[in-house]
DNA sequence: TCTTGATTAGTCAATCTTGACTAGTCAGGA
DNA sequence: TCCTGACTAGTCAAGATTGACTAATCAAGA
């Protein structure tokens, strides 16, 4: 929904074809959002339907013709909605992304530790390249340093679950038999059988 | 995808039909990973279709049928395959909620304060929610634990925000003629007009 | 001149996701 | 007994999203 927020903002400052749309949130807002083209011009044809946005068709020498997007009345007032709902509200986004630490016990933790340092490299590597990326202007640069302050946060996070599984493995260990590690991380409580609903 | 892994590691625990995986997850795992009923099945289904988990049509009473998954060996395999792969791998969610940052010269800066301090309000509203949640048990928490420590993070960055847009408007309003704050915070030069691919 | 590759501008079929709906069961009160 | 509302279990059509494809223009080198 803020992606349709995003095309009504960028048409608020000058009509732009759908390709022109797509190449600026590609170029200077990857870091915080995606946008495929398909998308573009899916929600492009939806808010034209809706009367936000009109089109005409513009040609030029004996190229296919352009579509040429721009905002009508309608379309900046359905804007001002969207900024006032978007700006008071917060959706947290989903921290999915590592559903896998919950079956971490499949897994030796010896290489659970591995692939979490591996993982720590990847989100280094993303906080480097937005952290060294060209400033941009104005409210844009805000919400590139948003995403770095996320990229530091899940950097942090990712430290701390290390800590925790190193700490672990070494009390396993200690306290295990030689050459088998207890692997069972969530106890039997968590998961249970579903209540047998067996009747007559 | 990594909604398949969670599938995949429920059903490695033992059987369960589609309910009662959408029920766990909703229940338990609300707070960080989100999965409606009928992406539950739509997932099951087409897992099915790849061999990775088998059904069973199990009658109970006069009750229509249901239907019972359970993890087949190529499960099992792909299980441990998307485990290494999530747990070593990071997608960064894209912090894309706030665009309505970049259009902030569209409102007077004293409503953007307000809209903002609304949102802060939102996110200490979830995050106490989480904060106070009963604990979980063993790798589930870590989870839930996550999302306390992005929703902090968030937290952290709307003060900033506000901070900022407090100090702007400071600045603002000293130097405005009286009565007309200047709203341009985006200065021209980030949009520029599309070069204009006149020909012939 | 011809070919190759990049850029512009979009379309489309396949896949994914969801809100809304159906339908049986069960417990408790009128 | 009948009705109501909650729970169980799932289906379905509509909408959103994407990867892969088409097709024209243009620049530059062989």
């Amino acid at each position: 929904m803020e992606r349709e927020l995003l095309l009504l903002g960028l048409l608020r400052q000058h009509e732009m074809h759908g390709y022109e749309l797509h190449g600026f949130i590609e170029r200077v807002m990857s870091t915080c959002v995606d946008l495929k083209k398909a998308t573009a011009y899916f929600l492009l044809d939806k808010m034209t339907r809706a009367g936000w946005v009109s089109v005409s068709e513009t040609r030029e020498g004996k190229r296919p013709a352009r579509k040429t997007y721009q905002l009508t009345a309608a379309g900046a007032a359905e804007f001002h909605r969207q900024l006032r709902d978007n700006l008071g509200s917060f959706n947290a986004a989903k921290t999915g992304d590592d559903v896998g630490l919950a079956f971490m016990d499949a897994l030796e933790p010896a290489e659970v530790l591995a692939l979490l340092t591996q993982r720590r490299a990847r989100v280094s590597e993303q906080l480097a390249e937005y952290q060294h990326a060209p400033k941009h202007a104005g409210s844009l640069q805000l919400l590139i340093d948003h995403q770095v302050h996320y990229l530091k946060s899940e950097l942090e996070w990712v430290n701390t679950v290390i800590h925790t599984v190193t700490h672990a493995v070494a009390h396993t260990v200690s306290n295990a038999r030689p050459s088998t590690s207890s692997k069972k991380t969530i106890p039997k409580t968590t998961l249970r059988k579903p209540k047998s609903t067996q009747r007559k």
